[in-house]
DNA sequence: GCTTGGCACTCAGCCGGTCGGAGTGCCAAT
DNA sequence: ATTGGCACTCCGACCGGCTGAGTGCCAAGC
């Protein structure tokens, strides 16, 4: 049906427009912009039928049309299709990116870059760890009843611990809990770690028990913590000056950018298919964050998502450009991850 | 000279009533308020000469009197005591910061803490290690040729750096480079470690020579990088919204929050004295800062200073309740470090 | 020599009214 | 289904007057 093609294409020029001009858009602004082919007045008909049906609305009477989440939502879901890079920017970000020296760094350069792209609030998780797998863990003695548990984990990060056990350790008794233990959780999942570990008492001679049942719990317990931290970091919130009202949006905000839990809630599930997610205004969890979308996606080696990163801004963005930058950073660390 | 004195009253009467009603105030206003004991005209008068003088100004003909940068100044330096805080107060400052677990948390809570008590936004930076010491450093072997150096300081920090190395080492081997790596740097100064370490491979059997120096590197690098890394940590940015102007104040502000270098420079050298650093307004390095003031205070293990924490506010602040925060909670987080 | 009351003056901010323009909805014509 | 015409609405800008807080100055008083 075409009259419901034109529809569309009104919706989308009305979303384009506000966009670009922050102002509720005319009928008549709209014909002269867009090449619609039609008359003002058969675009003021399209627009009366598409504020009925909720995906436009005006701010009062005789004012122009602002859309709606739900207009925002079609528009994403139909009205768009994600710009590929240009050739330059898919150089700058991998340039970019390359030069980064190890995890810390990317994640650094990440929020950076993404901010920067996107002109909105970045935030980026840490890889999580629950997939990745632990490389070594090492047993230092630092005094006679002190030992320092070192875990090194695939994805090159480093955890440790300080334990004290009850009764002095030989040099040799340690050297044979080392074997264990990294026999025990080498190349294992997280997950599978902590689950060995839980018998890991049980392997060893009964003198050492005591001892080991201390060393596993730490190094139980680094993992877990570790997993559980889920970092994330935050960047370009100077951009914040573009989202309007201080109290009811930016003040708000600002409070989730420093709660990680928020913004981790925020980010939302992690989906590494290659796709983006989109949550629009009061699609997200937090009522008092209902003019603000997130633009996420999942990455991590493979084709595993192991943590999540995106931007935050106002409902009244540009959607295929910020989807396209946070879909170009997610899949060009992703690489840096398989390389890694 | 009783009317200098006299003066010098308007003057912190000026300054309290601005910062807690945010408006010019008048002569009339000031009489009402404070038990000045004398008529709004001879106020008028001494209000004529502080501004001659430079202390105050207004922002318009017939508006009342806001204070200027000078004006702040000398109410800091001659007309505060510094509150001490409530033994409620400080047993809730000690009991929050006493939960930290390691040397992160700390930092954390640091930050959080201090956000709340002034309401402002907090900046704590990392203990900087140039002054502390060297508790041990380990050398485990990954494989062969791969060795993971662990660095552990005496403030709790650990750093580890992988070092190849062109042939592969004995066990024994790897306990002599351990033996004779913890007598050159065990116990010693960042600095001087540093320079012990230049004369390390000379220490050590020809044999060895090669191994020794890449290792004898990696500690150098791990040590003066992280050095060199002077973390910060902000928090409490939501207190943002009492700042006034965007696009003058707030968008400057977060954008230097954001670049960590600008951060340290504003927080400035660390003094450890038991003092306060206050910059105010045009004060401080950054003249796009001009309007924002920093409260700071050095802290650390002892009587070293090895690293600022502060906040960053309006110049319109409440000075004796934030230096009284600040004061507190560096004086806290260094006992802390004491203890550790 | 300070201090004080009086007085004229200034000026930001508020209030109310006017006006223009952008935009709408509806209707009749095609 | 589309279009031009038309009456209507209402936001926001503009204007002028008023008010009140606050000042500076001066002459009188302690």
């Amino acid at each position: 049906m075409v009259v419901e093609d034109r529809r569309l294409a009104v919706l989308r020029a009305i979303v384009e427009d506000y966009v670009a001009t922050e102002e509720p858009v005319g009928s008549k602004a709209l014909v002269e912009r867009h090449q619609l082919g039609v008359s003002p007045a058969t675009v003021r008909n399209d627009m009366a039928a598409l504020e009925d049906e909720g995906f436009i609305t005006q701010p009062h009477t005789s004012a122009g049309r602002v859309p709606t989440d739900k207009g925002y939502r079609l528009f994403v879901d139909r009205l768009t299709q994600v710009k590929p890079m240009t050739g330059a920017e898919k150089r700058a970000i991998s340039s970019f990116l390359d030069g980064a020296v190890d995890l810390d760094d990317v994640v650094q350069r990440s929020v950076r870059l993404l901010s920067q792209l996107t002109r909105q609030v970045a935030v980026v998780q840490y890889p999580t760890l629950s997939r990745s797998t632990v490389r070594h863990v090492e047993l230092v003695s630092m005094t006679p009843t002190r030992l320092l548990v070192v875990l090194i984990l695939s994805t090159g990060r480093v955890e440790q611990r300080l334990v004290e056990v009850d009764a002095a350790l030989t040099d040799d008794e340690l050297a044979t809990l080392r074997g264990k233990l990294n026999a025990t959780v080498g190349g294992r999942r997280i997950s599978e770690a902590i689950a060995a570990l839980d018998a890991f008492d049980t392997e060893v001679h009964p003198e050492l028990v005591a001892a080991a049942t201390e060393i596993a719990a730490a190094v139980a317990d680094a993992v877990s913590d570790h997993r559980a931290s889920d970092r994330v970091v935050v960047g370009g919130t100077a951009n914040l000056s573009r989202f309007g009202e201080f109290d009811t949006t930016i003040r708000p905000l600002l409070e989730a950018l420093e709660e990680h839990v928020v913004l981790l809630k925020l980010l939302g599930e992690a989906e590494h298919d290659g796709m983006v997610t989109v949550r629009i205004g009061h699609e997200g969890p937090f009522q008092n964050l209902a003019t603000t979308s997130v633009v996420a996606a999942g990455y991590g080696p493979g084709d595993q998502a192991i943590a999540s990163l995106g931007i935050v801004g106002p409902t009244r963005m540009d959607y295929p450009g910020t989807m396209a930058s946070v879909r170009a950073v997610a899949r060009y660390v992703s690489r840096i991850l398989d390389e890694a």
